[in-house]
DNA sequence: GATCATTGCGAAAACGTTTTCGTGTTGAAA
DNA sequence: TTTCAACACGAAAACGTTTTCGCAATGATC
């Protein structure tokens, strides 16, 4: 087992002092040309690299940055997680990875965790127990330490931070919108319950689009799914007869449970009912018939929260400047499960 | 913004030494029992946590896992990367994960960085480029370096070093037998050219359960799918007219096309054809019909990962204890695209 | 020959810990 | 009173860097 070369064993191997090792390799003026080569070429031939801790401890900068997201078993969160890798790997920054699980607990276990020396600043999405709980001291805390923060996708209003965040609102209107241009006119909603604010914000976009086309909302045709863990049966049921031309689903899962349903009741889609859903993954593009979806942009969404983080890390003390909001983009991503 | 606490500051204001300090928050009973509680109470009401980074310096050991996937955006590495996770943060690891997006280049710069000081192993699972490349220095180099590697999934036998892998060929061998068990005979298989190891043992798998059962291999019903990019349409045109009665792909992908160029043929999954796929995913629990699969265990593989090595990490010097290959069992997980 | 700038290098401090060793102060035993 | 153990604490080294400062040697200038 090799040792790891240090600038003291270059330094004693070589006869000469550690500053002047250190010196030499960072190609300083003040060591002669003969030395400077001779150290260079001896780290060079053993392979010298510095040690990153002792760089950290020295610098007060890790060039790391700490992600905390929900789960990571969920496709968009990964391409999320891709796009931050992509732009911090690009600027010399590594990723740390860890996940809530949605625990309220370990989201503030972790940061506690990762904020004693492992990284420079956080990207966030916030575990669903800490919207519920409304419990935000551990964000606070590492932004009083002056560590900065960047939350995206679920983002919390109170915390005073960059945030990247999509436009649930404008997306939701576009399927809507689109639908309604390929002619349907009684459009069903498959969301969630109000408190997570993406179904609330979703919901806004379809009763906005709705009523700037003149068309009455009407409350039957809207589902609010109460447990996740069955809502294929809450789906099926709700979808009993209903008189539909069209569905809008929150998500994927939804508009697959709907298309399911609706398949059993001799309804086939899109042939008699057009369906589009928010989420582009996966799911979509494989799903018969796959799926017109509203697609997120995890990727960019990523990357302009790690390119935020970075631009306060540094900016050094010029942390005085304002925080930012970046609202990422949605578009529709036409498929077969709506009309052409 | 507050100053992080260090020993120094709590012994500047409680006028003691650095060392004192040091010793009473790690009840030394050098310190008397009066100023013990003094710098505890201290310490607690300012909130003082350790700097991780100092401590690593220090210690030697960063008590973190550096985990390198080829891609985070697949489902599979996901489901292992959070097992790790799991078994890690139990005891007392963080995880830091990198992508090598199936780069060599990416593969071996993430490892240099890592391993100047930011990890105390590694769990790996090469990259394709790597696997055609046949370099391994960069593993050879951490491990000569001491540092601790355990392989899963991709694994390179050459490399002396502890492994995780799944039994491809028994779990092919499961898929077939299932295929036999219901009556299929004429069953095809959708494959990978060979020097995808995966690909070549799930053939091998293929092969021996039908001579097991005495059934001849038709080497016309064996498609080498060569380009992932275009496996649809090579999918599509090897099915055209082909006599069968079942279907096993290696991956969900593959089982999907099939499905669906066999729709368009006028076959209906599972009436007509069977279909068997390895690896689990979202997918397969979703489509219609969903998918009869293998089940890789990709969590329990990362556990098993993170074991291997926090037990190398731990074990310190015996690290003379010979290495291990541990193997993931499959399962057979029956859905809605075979025949009861 | 004295003065001075330049060159080339080393000592030491600093980052925040832990740990070994030394030392001054007690109180009790001799 | 002397001796000594026990007690309570501090100094310093170490982990591996970078950087500031000081200093000796050299050569040039007057």
């Amino acid at each position: 087992m090799k040792k790891r070369l240090t600038l003291k064993l270059i330094a004693k191997e070589l006869d000469v002092s550690v500053s002047t090792v250190s010196k030499a390799l960072r190609d300083s003026a003040e060591i002669s040309e003969d030395t400077r080569q001779k150290i260079k070429a001896f780290a060079k031939l053993y392979n010298y690299k510095p040690n990153n801790i002792a760089l950290s401890l020295k610098n007060r900068k890790t060039k790391t940055i700490g992600v905390i997201i929900p789960e990571i078993v969920h496709h968009y969160f990964t391409t999320v997680i891709s796009g931050i890798e992509q732009v911090a790997n690009e600027r010399g920054y590594h990723v740390i990875i860890c996940t809530s699980n949605n625990s309220f607990d370990k989201e503030v276990i972790n940061m506690e965790i990762l904020a004693n020396g492992s990284t420079d600043g956080f990207i966030l999405s916030v575990a669903k127990e800490t919207q519920q709980k409304k419990d935000y001291h551990h964000l606070t805390e590492v932004i009083e330490q002056g560590m900065p923060l960047v939350m995206f996708d679920r983002v919390i209003e109170e915390i005073n931070c960059d945030k990247v965040i999509i436009d649930d609102m404008l997306g939701a209107k576009k399927a809507v919108q689109h639908l309604l241009d390929i002619g349907c006119r009684k459009i069903g909603l498959l969301t969630t319950i109000d408190y997570v604010s993406v179904g609330k914000l979703r919901t806004k976009g379809y009763r906005e689009a709705l009523s700037e086309s003149n068309i009455q909302v009407d409350e039957n045709l809207i589902l609010k799914v109460e447990d996740f863990d069955h809502s294929e049966s809450e789906i099926q049921s709700f979808l009993k007869n209903k008189e539909i031309d069209a569905v809008f689903a929150v998500n994927e899962h939804f508009a697959i449970y709907a298309i399911k349903a609706l398949k059993e009741q001799g309804l086939e889609v899109p042939r008699d009912v057009s369906v589009v859903a928010f989420t582009d993954g996966e799911l979509s593009k494989r799903f018969m018939p796959s799926l017109t979806t509203i697609n997120q942009h995890g990727e960019e969404m990523g990357a302009q929260a790690a390119r935020l983080l970075i631009k306060k890390l540094e900016n050094d003390e010029a942390e005085d400047e304002p925080f930012e909001t970046i609202i990422i983009g949605t578009s529709l991503v036409e498929r077969n499960s709506t009309k052409h």
